[in-house]
DNA sequence: ATAACGCCCTGTGTGC
DNA sequence: TGCACACAGGGCGTTA
């Protein structure tokens, strides 16, 4: 459930630390999270092992780090993964599954924690986008990265924020070429989307949700971004005017900048910065989860639908149901 | 070709 | 008390 609000306070931090260390006494304590590198966990830690972090970059919600070999160390958080800085000496995490020496940094190491293990890293090549640029946030040089000096938690130095995208002869992983721009990407394409979306035969919120067509929102993001649109989630895409899809697209942006800004959305510890901490956005949330609680908007009693194998949380009054809906 | 379903995982909470 | 089951859901392989 980590969506690009939380998958970006994790890029942020690694960025702000790894950068330009090396890794080294690479250890996967279990296979599943490395499933995706097909040729095994010896050659998963083989290539990890001498490695150099040049970059740490993200599009939706997968996350990079770009390595001096030439490849990258791809991770996806799935469900509840975390990518925690911590002291080598301190106690293993229950779920623990990797572990990452870090030589040149600040001494701590990296550790992939992943109760469900739907998420999980692979050492794997980089292409270039057919359009140029990473996408995402980040994508800032090495040579302007900050130099790692201090602890965690005492940040030192600016890290990458939002705007310091870079253009140019960027590179993707291949298991990300086929996701689109995100959400909050500088150069996604609006006309491309609005176009891909006329010509789709589905609902809203699976547009929404679908990262081939815009990448970082998940199922708490998109009910937000459809109540502050004041659209239902199965609102045929087709029948989006302009005006509609940039409503709905703004309010997307807005709600995932300001969950960025409280560090991300916490529902309970899974979901956490490098440091472990949680974000403060649960409070700003207008309609994931409110089931039977009053609209913050009219006050009607919002209502849960299970759809899609999740649940859909809206205003029935906002947000009425379109009379030749798609499901 | 597109659209949608089902599976993978584990811990928590609920009902019988 | 213990057991069964629903739920959380992103991404991808399979099916229609």
């Amino acid at each position: 459930m980590p969506e690009l609000p939380e998958v970006e306070v994790v890029r942020r931090g690694l960025a702000r630390w790894v950068i330009g260390t090396t890794i080294d006494e690479v250890e996967v304590l279990h296979p599943r999270p490395v499933r995706r590198h097909e040729a095994g966990i010896d050659d998963f830690v083989s290539r990890l092992n001498g490695a150099t972090v040049l970059d740490v970059v993200r599009r939706g919600k997968f996350l990079w780090l770009s390595l001096d070999s030439g490849e990258a160390l791809l991770a996806h958080l799935g469900m509840s993964g975390q990518l925690l800085l911590e002291a080598p000496d301190a106690p293993d995490e229950k779920h623990l599954r990797v572990r990452l020496g870090l030589r040149g940094g600040t001494g701590r190491e990296l550790r992939f924690v992943d109760q469900r293990m739907f998420g999980g890293l692979a050492v794997v090549d980089l292409v270039k986008t057919p359009d140029g640029g990473p996408g995402g946030l980040g994508g800032v040089p090495a040579e302007d990265a900050p130099v790692p000096v201090g602890l965690p938690g005492e940040p030192a130095g600016d890290g990458p924020v939002e705007g310091e995208y870079t253009a140019g002869e960027a590179l993707i992983p291949v298991p990300v070429a086929h996701i689109a721009r995100d959400a909050l990407d500088p150069l996604l394409d609006v006309d491309l989307l609005a176009a891909r979306l006329r010509r789709r035969e589905t609902g809203l919120k699976r547009a929404l949700l679908d990262q081939t067509l815009i990448s970082g929102i998940g199922n708490i993001y998109a009910d937000e971004a459809l109540w502050r649109a004041k659209l239902h989630y199965a609102r045929a895409t087709e029948t989006l005017n302009r005006p509609t899809l940039n409503r709905v697209l703004a309010a997307a942006q807005d709600v995932m900048r300001e969950a960025l800004a409280q560090g991300g959305t916490s529902f309970d510890s899974l979901y956490v910065d490098v440091n472990g901490q949680s974000g403060y956005f649960e409070r700003g949330l207008d309609a994931y989860g409110r089931e039977g609680e009053a609209c913050h908007r009219c006050g009607s009693q919002m209502r849960r639908e299970t759809f899609m194998n999740r649940s859909s949380f809206f205003c029935p009054k906002c947000q009425p149901k379109p009379r030749s809906g798609r499901f």
